[in-house]
DNA sequence: TCTTGAGGTGCAATCGTTTGCAGCAATCGT
DNA sequence: ACGATTGCTGCAAACGATTGCACCTCAAGA
């Protein structure tokens, strides 16, 4: 009767849990729980033993409880709003996969369009993540002392704020508006312009600085900028209405978004009868999957996902470890992909001949 | 001494707990715990003493402590698949915000290329949500037992599975099948053809099975099916390439999705240089936003998105609270969108003459 | 005056882990 | 041969709530 190894007949409504292995097995739950600790100091024979036996029961140490004692809940909470940007529903899955594969479980909060991420905040942290990324928006100063207080650290992703210590990941923003900016200037394009997004974006205001810049420094002083107030299709179409009326008509618009950009384009070809890019070319930044389809076919600056992923999630395990971490921002560089919405360049070549032409 | 309602200094490091509260209000922890607790027996202004001073203090009911005794989690995992398919992130979008505003927390897990649902579920469910929405895959049954015996409840939304008992929620997805087809069939259109999605997934089924029937009951028996594998814009432009070289052609297309409907109509027309709807009628179904885009315009059976969150929120809720529930399935109608990408009726009129034309 | 009941509160067990500390056997050095 | 060291394991105290039960108080009814 000491060493059984068949299974005990199962005793009905009793969850599994370490006592009931502990029993089993003749060991003490102390046991139990260091076999699953990689940490833990254990006999290899007597880890396997448990891990045999847990794995034919399908016991797993219960997280709540894990949690309760470790006061660590191995939780992130992504506060994401304007899912209708394809941009977040790609750097969603992206970040959520690597998260789980790095040992985090994610749970999601979506901002509502009446609401502000402020209002969601509270909620975030009521389940005691340990962290936060925070997507596509910002939060107020007051809404961080409630999540420092909760013990629960913030981190931007693809935004940032100067104002704030928040460390943040994001890509090189004004460098994608300079590559975008020589760009057109290089394919003789002579009347510039730009689309913005939100107006306090930094996303818009970094991409608008680059691209104005670089502008600037190349001779061309004055740059038009038009509002769009939010980063969608509608917004690109209505700006790029009015941005056509003026006089004279631009003949390059670079816009703060490839969203932005499918708008914009679709308003220059169909409201004015124009075409792109022998009239006018248009660029976004972002390179979602939408920019490589043959109908939009869109020069844009990509956005190194992958990258900035990875960062984030290093980023997340350092300060988890405690680490103490001198690099709080990310800042990634991408490239610009020229596609068929922009004249070509003087050589004639492209990123991509017939981008994603179907095999 | 009696009754202190000043704040009491801060104690360095310790974290705020009901025993805190119960020290400094002179009450047990269990009366802190009612306080908190809708049903339990309270006098009303021991409450609201409670539940100010937790207020001030910054003061939340650990929520692993709250599980660990329950036995209840208030959780609700989403798995979700094939985000590039920008029905899925409309439809997170609205599960997260309806299930947040019922009360219940939302663990996100998506499955990443290489695998199948069936490798995730068991991640999903170690963090033991009351229940797991599956979205856009299906589970086998071996899996199912593996959720069932940890307690977990899973529900389907967009797909159902005729073996298994599992509840889900779906729109009609025959019905609109054959409104398609009707549409079709009323506008002039002759040679039918559906261009799949997925091959065994019950949307593809579903809608091909409501728009054959009809089909074939109105006289048009021959209809054609081209396979897509998935449902994608390049699966919509691959399958029209090969669609569109038949003998006679056909003059009628329906897309398992949109997203398929898109790539075919641009297939159709660059690499065919036919017109839609002039040579061929092409229709989608699920109405996603980008449906209503003047450039793509897109004839539709529109997925009653509202309808369908609800519901599942609704079946959540009565299954949680215990109540024996009958209704194991939703199936919910949607309506016919009669844009451009589709011959006009007899009578000229669509549901939208200009679709979301911007102001 | 005594009994009864209702309303409100407190006690203490419980959920399932983690982990510092103590204990114990086996090995090592001298 | 004996103490020191090493390597494992068990004990028991947390973590922070919930909840059945007992108890108390006070008002109403007999």
């Amino acid at each position: 009767m000491e060493k059984k190894i068949a299974d005990k007949p199962e005793p009905p409504g009793k969850r599994i849990n370490a006592k009931r292995l502990a029993e089993d097995l003749d060991v003490s739950i102390s046991t139990i729980s260091r076999a699953f600790n990689k940490q833990a100091v254990i006999a290899p024979e007597t880890r396997s033993k448990v891990l045999d036996y847990a794995d034919r029961l399908g016991y797993r140490p219960n997280p709540y409880a894990q949690s309760l004692i470790t006061q660590k809940s191995r939780i992130v909470g992504i506060i994401v709003s304007h899912l209708e940007n394809p941009f977040y529903p790609e750097a969603l899955r992206g970040l959520s996969e690597a998260l789980r594969e790095a040992g985090w479980h994610v749970m999601l909060f979506t901002v509502p369009s009446g609401e502000t991420p402020d209002d969601i905040l509270p909620l975030a942290i009521s389940y005691q993540p340990e962290f936060v990324i925070v997507m596509a928006v910002t939060i107020s100063s007051r809404a961080q002392e409630v999540a420092e207080r909760a013990g629960t650290k913030l981190i931007y992703f693809n935004r940032r704020d100067p104002n704030s210590s928040i460390f943040y990941v994001v890509c090189d923003n004004a460098h994608g508006g300079g590559m975008i900016a020589d760009h057109f200037i290089d394919t003789g394009c002579r009347r510039l312009a730009y689309i913005a997004g939100f107006q306090n974006a930094s996303t818009t205001l970094d991409r608008w600085r680059g691209f104005r810049d670089r502008c600037i420094a190349r001779g061309f002083a004055d740059v038009w900028r038009e509002e769009g107030y939010s980063f969608s299709y509608e917004a690109g179409y209505r700006a790029a209405i009015r941005l056509m009326k003026r006089h004279p008509r631009p003949d390059a618009v670079f816009c703060a978004s490839d969203i932005i950009a499918l708008g914009c384009i679709e308003a220059v070809r169909t409201e004015f009868g124009l075409r792109v890019p022998e009239d006018v070319s248009v660029a976004g930044l972002d390179n979602i999957e939408m920019a490589a389809w043959p109908s939009h076919s869109l020069t844009t600056y990509s956005q190194p996902l992958d990258r900035m992923i990875e960062a984030s999630v290093k980023l997340i395990e350092e300060i988890s470890i405690g680490a103490e971490n001198e690099t709080v921002a990310w800042q990634i560089k991408g490239d610009i992909i020229v596609r068929k919405s922009t004249r070509p360049p003087p050589g004639g070549k492209r990123s991509e001949v017939v981008p994603d032409a179907p095999a």
